[in-house]
RNA sequence: GCUCCCUUCGUCUAGUGGUUAGGACUCCGGCCUCUCACGCCGGCAACAGGGGUUCGAGCCCCCUAGGGAGCGCCA
């Protein structure tokens, strides 16, 4: 969904909270909305933005302002500040954010089916572009060759397409900053490599994986972090030749040198501060020359104009090295954001053992993309309404600002909620895709719409379906014990009426309650809940009449005689 | 080991010094109803602990505990 920032100006919400030692002062003002009175002109400036709402402030001469702010925004763009004084000598502060359009990416690497977790990120991506009418890019950061393979590309792909994501530019679209796997990217990085050795921003570092591990091992015997150590730092040409004369195919590394620390706004965790001391000389590129991740990830975000990275709190400490690497580069640094991670109901990073991880399982379990996604808006998120939406509704919703740091519980419970709400907005063609061969080769085709619509209020998964399918046009199981209790308690007086109502093929439901009733003087629930179960062979469901006029007389008729079969069997025969 | 981050009902969360601490999911009760579900109405349920600062702290400061992340020729 695109909207241009101009005609999508929804009125500025300001909000104002006052401030005061009684009570009686302690009522809130709520929210005081705006319409800009110049939107039909085009353009408007900030300060036509403010005015009325400064005009007002001034006028509500009541209140002890503190804190005034404009929150239309739904992500953070050009802050506008307007400092001024209230005629009680409080400060007011009016900050305004100009909409601008996010071009954000995901950039996953195709070693495995996709995770819940990097869903999640992919889709946050997604709608901050679209709420903002920017772009959403997809690359696949495919330099570890030795994990990556092209069939889980694919899968990715596919998966998040089937969820309903779609990307402006990727390896399967195209766009204008391709190649969009980075395996294919190499050529590219090479002139960036040698700018970095020309600037003695890199260096090529000999150290063996033993010597690395030793000097770690080392670091941390005696209390200190681990870091390189910097040994190959300052190697003279005379050293590097003889190191290579050894056989001994070095790395290039990124020097990070002593200085002031280095200091970025997160999008969602404020400002954040790293002592370069704590940056060891990173890896920029591999012994077998392949582009290393803080080095490919960064440099492909810049060329491809990436203007907003969102992604996991795991990415917070690699933020500095992209930002130093990029500024050593000449290259644009992109905004960063770093969400809360995604973790099990156990409060435990999220594995195998949490049951579906990977969005390939909650496809096959027969989750619906609209439920994993109303619940992944709502996961480390604050969506500001909490009903249902639909994909095309969720930009909106969305709030750069209302994205969580404390890590998200990834709870089932909320999932089938979401999951309840998908199956009652499905259409009737969407759920037959549900019925499969088989159940299409049982229900009569002019029957599908009304059974399905019947049927739904009680169905989550496509399996819940098929049973409904079988207990109107297939054989029932095994008869579970509340069933058995039912029918046992009726007595086969009880169902020997009901067959012989049965004798007119249309027998409504009042037909047999009446006749049942007439012969063995049951009513209420010992009426109705002996021919649900023996009609059915369950107690819950749909409405029982509705049914039976969807169930053909032949099963109806083979139902009540098995119930008086079993009835016969079990029951105690009355003496008389 | 070191650095950084996080902590409000069981769960997702609102909350930016004065709130009866709000909403959603789950659960429970009621209505509807032949049952279950749907729907509607209602209920249970939380500021991790301890110190400060303040007239007043869920919000600010410190400590403790618990959890998470990072410190790779993984991404």
């Amino acid at each position: 969904m695109r909207a241009s920032s101009s005609t999508r100006m929804s009125p500025w919400v300001v909000t104002i909270r006052n401030w005061g030692y009684s009570l009686l002062n302690s009522a809130r003002i709520s929210s005081v909305d705006f319409a800009p009175s110049t939107a039909s002109t085009g353009k408007v400036s900030d300060s036509d933005r403010i005015r009325p709402i400064r005009n007002f402030l001034i006028g509500a001469s009541g209140w002890r302002l503190v804190d005034c702010r404009l929150t239309e925004c739904k992500f953070t763009g050009k802050v506008v500040d307007e400092k001024f004084s209230t005629p009680h000598g409080f400060p007011v502060t009016l900050r305004a954010m100009e909409n601008m359009p996010a071009i954000t990416r995901f950039a996953p690497s195709p070693t495995g089916y996709v995770h819940v977790g990097n869903v999640r990120t992919a889709f946050f991506n997604q709608l901050l572009a679209r709420c903002s009418g920017g772009r959403f890019i997809l690359r696949s950061e495919d330099t570890d060759a030795e994990r990556s393979k092209q069939e889980y590309l694919d899968a990715l792909l596919a998966d998040l397409h089937w969820l309903g994501l779609r990307w402006d530019e990727g390896p399967d679209c195209g766009g204008p900053s391709g190649p969009y796997c980075q395996s294919e990217r190499s050529g590219l990085y090479e002139v960036y490599y040698t700018r970095l050795i020309d600037s003695g921003d890199a260096y090529p570092c000999y150290c063996s994986d033993q010597e690395l591990k030793l000097s770690r091992k080392r670091q941390l015997a005696s209390g200190r972090p681990p870091r390189y150590a910097g040994t190959c730092r300052h190697l003279g040409d005379q050293e590097r030749a003889d190191k290579a004369a050894q056989g001994r195919v070095p790395v290039l590394r990124f020097k990070v040198t002593a200085g002031d620390s280095v200091t970025f706004q997160d999008l969602v965790r404020g400002e954040q501060v790293f002592a370069r001391d704590d940056i060891g000389d990173f890896v920029i590129r591999r012994a077998d020359g392949s582009a290393a991740f803080f080095f490919s990830n960064a440099v492909d975000d810049a060329l491809m104009q990436v203007s907003h990275v969102l992604r996991g709190e795991d990415h917070v400490a690699n933020t500095p090295r992209q930002i130093l690497l990029l500024q050593a580069l000449d290259l644009s640094v992109p905004r960063y954001g770093h969400f809360s991670l995604m973790v099990g109901d156990d409060g435990a990073p999220l594995s195998k053992r949490h049951g579906a991880s990977s969005l390939r399982e909650l496809r096959l379990a027969g989750y619906l993309p609209g439920a994993i996604l109303n619940h992944f808006l709502r996961l480390g998120h604050k969506a500001d309404i909490d009903d249902w939406l639909d994909l095309d509704q969720m930009p909106e919703h969305f709030n750069i600002d209302a994205l969580g740091r404390a890590p998200a519980r990834y709870d089932m419970d909320q999932l089938r909620h979401w999951q309840k709400e998908a199956v009652m907005r499905l259409s009737i063609a969407e759920l037959e895709d549900w019925l499969g061969d088989s159940g299409r080769a049982l229900i009569p085709p002019e029957q599908t719409g009304a059974f399905l619509e019947l049927v739904r209020s009680n169905v989550l998964f496509p399996a819940d379906l098929q049973a409904w399918v079988d207990v109107l046009y297939g054989d029932l199981p095994k008869p579970g014990e509340s069933e058995q209790e039912w029918l046992q308690q009726a007595g086969s007086e009880f169902f020997r009426a009901a067959l012989a109502a049965l004798e007119n093929p249309a027998a409504t439901l009042k037909d047999l309650t009446d006749a049942v009733k007439t012969a063995t003087g049951a009513k209420g629930k010992q009426l109705f809940m002996p021919l649900r179960a023996a009609l059915t062979g369950r107690t819950d469901g749909p409405g029982l009449q509705e049914m039976l006029v969807l169930m053909s007389a032949d099963t109806k008729r083979k139902r009540l005689q098995e119930a008086l079969a079993l009835g016969q069997k079990h029951s105690r025969e009355p003496l008389i």
